[in-house]
DNA sequence: TTTGACTCCGAAAACGATTTCGCTCACCGT
DNA sequence: ACGGTGAGCGAAATCGTTTTCGGAGTCAAA
């Protein structure tokens, strides 16, 4: 097809090593390390020199071998699983881009390993430990029960969550307060005069799903509205469950005028398969998100919905897990933070017909 | 805030070596090494017996003290720019996602690190690479005269790009074939009969777009019709750029019925700033994406779009670097995909007024 | 002059795997 | 009985750092 060079294209760039720039300046290794380290015990004057050297050698030193002495591999792991969303989802891939700039400015790398068969997840993370390829995790989504955290907690892996767990009071984490959030959605559209609002939730194994609808709940108990099950329709965080969603609540709830969503994509989802049942959004339907993605604001319409930052999150948990590695009591690290309403054009009064 | 025990949390989790389990077992550390490495000169019997006794205790071998010895990392790097867009663009989640995947397929690992200051970013591809932190790198989104090509190629580092360069002959890439899909795409548009066709195109900087302005204006040709400069707007493969773009179209060029969009974010951008400004779409004007990202199918209305398999890509750069970093030559790694149109309802006849 | 305190620096031992090289057997042919 | 062959295994070196421990100076106090 191409080219059949077949000549092998190996060049063995060969890197300096401390041991070379030790010689290069007639001075001992150990001395070289310390100064590049800025040890206290080293002169000013010899630090100088090394530093020179080193430069001028080009030297960046073997981070191989800096963590087998070390035991510390300055990397932390994140795991998606390919099989769900992993970085399908708009928030999950937003999130994992700002976690890894926060990173980043704390001199961590992030490894991304993508886990195909589920069965294998907690596999993955023992072996990403006890291989000494990472100092600690990052867990996205915990789930009700979620074996993860009971099996790091066992062996005083480092980690955070992102969302609480059973475990919460034992477990560093940090998490949007969804339940607050949605019960303030709730207010926010009982305000503009609806009355039959339904929720299409999301996967009832993630554990901040049941939050977000005791929020739902304690929303419309809240604004004086009766509170009816069957207007809550499971979903699991896709935008085809928000299409599936708000079909069925079409065919057995046509009452309804406005939907809060588990999250942004859902809400489009909805959105979608209203314009396709022909409701406009949201003369005859408001629709609500939740997580504020960037693409919401480039919906048709813009959506409204529960906005939290993607990179103050990252940022936190960035702090966070470098505390952990350090050695600070999980419980030490848990954070919560507010979600805030950004109205858009997907909400609004229903129109009288 | 939170409950301040303040007693350190730091379990000295001992994970089992490998001298650990020669003792163990009686034997000395190369015969382990080499039962587990499957070496053909230990006995099946001895074999046995060490893989046993590593599994009874827990055995992971340290893959620190492995790099260091073999020299590989058995990681992949992938550089996102959080500046620009990083893992932001839903395309280039869809495409880390399945990268990681893939890689994971192969036994490595994918190390994501976000570069916030440009000016460093040249800096950090040499840093990973001589700290042996990674094996080879993936590129995404190549430039025009990409520094980081001219870099990597004159170090030996192996490395696939995703997109073309001008160094397009000598390094490993693979691409999706764009001009010929933007073609593809102006005669599938002009068969609807639309007969003034704008492009709201892609960063300058990237190479590809000059690829896909090329295939847009042999499109027209091939179509039989003529090429108007000032119908190609720029753009920077964002979704603001699709509003500014469609907004900037319709007041200087009002008798356009479809646009070509670089990519599909930029395509829902201009679908919103058109359903903004009361322009229906299709029946006043097509738009057409690129990339068939998942959201583009939820979108209002759902998007006809070029689309490629972000899978398909992640899985063969997969196999190249495997190939690179085992020392194949760049030139026999270069594939080129082909993109495909999936027609939804963004696009269609203008409807007679 | 001796002692002690300090400042700088270096030899050698980690860290935990893999590789090199050679040793010990058993077994075979003559 | 003896050299040759090959299978199976182990001692020691190796990868490139950091750490431990202590040695050599210098200088001030006694």
């Amino acid at each position: 097809m191409q080219s059949r060079t077949a000549e092998t294209h190996k060049v063995p760039v060969k890197r300096a090593t401390l041991a070379e720039v030790a010689e290069a300046l007639g001075v001992g290794k150990p001395t070289v390390s310390r100064a590049l380290n800025d040890y206290p015990d080293i002169s000013e004057e010899t630090k100088r020199r090394v530093r020179e050297m080193a430069n001028k050698l080009g030297y960046v030193g073997s981070s191989r071998a800096r963590q087998l002495q070390k035991g510390a591999a300055d990397t932390i792991g994140l795991l998606v699983t390919a099989a769900s969303e992993g970085l399908q989802s708009a928030y999950q891939s937003e999130f994992t881009g700002a976690l890894a700039a926060a990173l980043d400015g704390h001199g961590l790398d992030l490894l991304l390993h993508a886990v195909q068969d589920p069965a294998a997840e907690i596999d993955t993370y023992n072996r990403l430990w006890q291989q000494g390829k990472v100092d600690g995790f990052v867990l996205m989504r915990t789930r009700i029960r979620d074996e993860r955290i009971g099996f790091l907690m066992e062996r005083g892996v480092p980690f955070v969550t992102q969302g609480r767990s059973d475990l919460a009071d034992r477990h560093a984490w940090i998490d949007i307060d969804s339940e607050e959030a949605f019960a303030e959605a709730i207010g926010f559209l009982a305000g503009q005069g609806h009355r039959r609002i339904a929720m299409i939730s999301g996967d009832p194994d993630i554990y901040s799903t049941a939050l977000r609808e005791e929020g739902y709940r304690a929303g419309l108990e809240c604004a004086g509205l009766p509170f009816d099950p069957s207007l809550i329709v499971p979903g699991d965080f896709s935008a085809a469950c928000g299409r599936l969603g708000l079909k069925q609540l079409v065919d057995s709830a046509s009452d309804v005028t406005a939907i809060v969503c588990a999250n942004d994509a859902t809400a489009m989802g909805a959105i979608s398969q209203a314009h396709e049942l022909g409701l406009s959004v949201p003369e005859q339907l408001s629709v609500m998100g939740y997580d504020g993605v960037r693409m919401a604001e480039m919906f048709s319409p813009p959506l409204t919905t529960l906005s939290h930052s993607a990179a103050e999150s990252g940022e936190r948990i960035a702090s966070m897990i470098v505390g952990l590695v350090g050695g600070d009591a999980p419980a030490n690290h848990q954070i919560l933070l507010p979600a805030q309403i950004i109205e858009r054009r997907s909400t609004g009064p229903t129109a009288k017909e």
